[in-house]
DNA sequence: TATTTATGATACAGAGATGTCTCATAGAGG
DNA sequence: CCTCTATGAGACATCTCTGTATCATAAATA
């Protein structure tokens, strides 16, 4: 199993895909209904992740590093508060599959130790923008912190579905949670 | 197997009170698992509802009656438009957690048509206050109706995990609810 | 109290999922 | 073009869950 070779990347990345598609539209799907979504061999899809546990663990971490990775930038420059969680809007929403496969995990209780750790890190640093945001007097004080957190990634979880369904386009979804989100928290 | 039986009753409503809380906890658990959290033996759970499906689908057009017997002497008040909707969360919010079995089986797209078809009503009917608050200038028009019913089912959905995991309290979150609902979809 | 019956425990067969293994083949790399 | 190897197909044992059946017992009803 060389990681170089084209076929390994070709299927790796296949599986990879499908596994989040998959897992999302039914988290009870087996090795053989994740394979098939993947167009490759069961076989196969055991060649790359050894058991089931593994290939979730696998794709949980993926997501969070993804996330991560579109996020981190977004600190650097210094924004925090408000603009900075809108800003976050903006990133999340396109990339919303790679966060709601997280949540859905959260929800059911799965996820290892480490794993949870880093998804509560991520609600974590949503968490502080809030503080920020409140101490700059740009948000509400009468709502809980943990409250906002929970409403924002209940949010995004709603945009997204709205999209994946096909209720909605991507844009309106982003707009209407930025929208709504916004004037929700926003001191009046 | 007479329904006026003590016992049978017991057993009855065990399992149905059973069969949604760890179903909602853990939408793959078996009829073993049910059976231990209902506290009566398998056997006896299916003498109840011959087969998991069956299970399911009663405790779901259940949560649908039960859903319906709160809101209807509410439309019968003739309120409408937003304070119709505000009073809705008031009622919701304490018995969140069968809307949310609700909530959790239509996102996995269970629930045979007759289920779903009942369930949309649901949601239709709320999309009627909406339209209606919107035509009273109580609700902004910016914002897609589609999109207020999805927000509202997620946050009722949000509060529900909250007080669910014991991060608050149902006071704390139906206030948080009304508040960040109310602010975002109202005139300004 | 006597009778009826819902229940719990248990055994059982069948279906499906998991994980292992083998072998022929297509296709990538050299 | 030749070699190597990742793949697909399929057989296989194992495990879990489902659904059925039986039987002794406890508890409700009459």
């Amino acid at each position: 199993m060389n990681k170089e070779d084209l076929r390994y990347r070709k299927s790796r990345d296949a599986i990879i895909e499908a596994g989040i598609r998959v897992l999302l539209s039914n988290p009870a799907a087996g090795m053989a209904e994740i394979a098939l979504g993947a167009g490759v061999g069961r076989a196969t899809l055991y060649r790359h992740f050894a058991t089931r546990d593994e290939l979730v663990r696998a794709l949980t971490l993926l997501c969070l590093e993804e996330t991560d990775a579109l996020l981190n930038p977004l600190r650097e420059t210094g924004t925090t508060g408000l603009p900075a969680i809108m800003a976050s809007i903006d990133v999340l929403v396109p990339m919303a599959d790679r966060f709601c496969f997280l949540m859905s995990l959260a929800a059911v209780g799965a996820g290892d130790r480490e794993v949870n750790h880093a998804y509560q890190r991520q609600l974590d640093q949503l968490a502080e923008l809030i503080v920020a945001g409140k101490e700059a007097g740009e948000i509400r004080q009468d709502l809980a912190t943990e409250w906002i957190v929970a409403s924002y990634d209940a949010l995004l979880n709603a945009a997204w579905h709205l999209v994946q369904s096909g209720q909605m386009s991507s844009e309106d979804a982003t707009l209407y949670f930025a929208r709504s989100f916004l004037a929700s928290v926003t001191t009046r």
